[in-house]
DNA sequence: GCTTGTTTTGAACGACTGTTCAGATAACGT
DNA sequence: ACGTTATCTGAACAGTCGTTCAAAACAAGC
């Protein structure tokens, strides 16, 4: 046997990230053997050199695609009110994460297994990321209706905060994700908030 | 050759924990073999099992320990005031996290590793410090000095944030500890308290 | 000094690891 | 219909994995 019918790469390839992402968020990255991807893909090992270089790559072009995806789905407008702004930080992101908690999960626990050269390329995306939430912030303190003692430091805090939604949250439950997103904007908003005076 | 001079469990014994908290924290505990940890220690592989009855409970034990430790750190005062309690919890968490920045690590990202059982056993003990924190802010909601609309998210979303302080603070950078504990804290206090009326 | 118990070695077990590649077969372009 | 290209198989490579255990060497108690 060798070529089996029905196979293409426009197939196999989506298949074989899909397979990697699900194992590697289950069970992590090192603890997934390139034959258990191949199981579930349907295919032999071999097959999987097809569609990436090594283990490596693969999880790195994961990791890549989902910071991508993030910088790109994001979108903010800096003539609004600072408030408005980080309104719609917040939203986006309990709801761009909630899509994809298995690739989320990925980006955040396996940075370890990278080379140093993909994990300085990913932690730039993240910078990126996070320099978006800092720029609301420091036009917020600018203007006067936040108040934080450090951009840096509430920006790292609100995302971990955010974040966190994703290892407890799932759709289905006693709340919505809409619910979820309406308090976890009034402690951020109230968090920032610069409070009025007594 | 056989028994080496100067070998006794009480040292080997936590060195062998040691060892295995350092490397699982910085490698993952899939990707660093028994031979690694025996490496570190300075022994052969079947020495480590005097020491565990396999690498999954080692794994466990590590987390069982530090998840023991955190719950009999912890102190509260169900008598003062729930400001004073969560600025008192606040200031523990950051803390005792800051100073075990390896188990902290293991404790969380490790836990898909877990047989099922053992997951059961440390996701309990978890829950027992969840708990802690949220007795604190239902105690503070009931007085009014709180306002949060579910004190089970608002528990979650404070610890994350703390928790989250690990990921980039190390001492001997351009803050102090107490720094930040003061910033979270303006934080915290502000995401869960009363609003005064407009 | 001798015995008992503790601790480690060194070798071995079968299974699994990531990766490579020649050969086979299907799909595609003409 | 046929040649070319794309895709997959199956086998192999040299290592590494967690774990076991008899035998050896040290420590401790008397």
């Amino acid at each position: 046997m060798a070529r089996t019918a029905g196979s293409h790469s426009d197939i196999t390839g989506p298949k074989v990230r899909d397979a990697a992402l699900t194992l590697f968020a289950r069970h992590g990255f090192a603890a997934v053997s390139m034959r258990q991807i191949a199981r579930e893909v349907g295919v032999q090992v071999g097959a999987l050199y097809n569609y990436t270089p090594d283990k490596q790559t693969l999880l790195f072009d994961l990791m890549q695609s989902h910071m991508d995806a993030l910088l790109e789905a994001f979108s903010d407008d800096p003539a609004m009110p600072p408030r408005d702004r980080l309104h719609n930080f917040v939203r986006f992101h309990i709801r761009f994460h909630h899509d994809r908690p298995d690739a989320v999960f990925i980006a955040y626990m396996e940075l370890r297994n990278l080379t140093p050269e993909n994990f300085t390329n990913i932690e730039a995306l993240r910078k990126r990321y996070e320099d978006k939430l800092e720029a609301i912030l420091r036009a917020g303190v600018s203007s006067g209706v936040f108040d934080v003692a450090d951009t840096k430091i509430a920006t790292l805090a609100v995302i971990a905060m955010l974040t966190g939604v994703n290892t407890w949250f799932r759709s289905g439950g006693r709340l919505s994700l809409q619910d979820v997103e309406d308090q976890y904007w009034q402690m951020v908003r109230k968090a920032v908030s610069a409070e009025s005076p007594a």
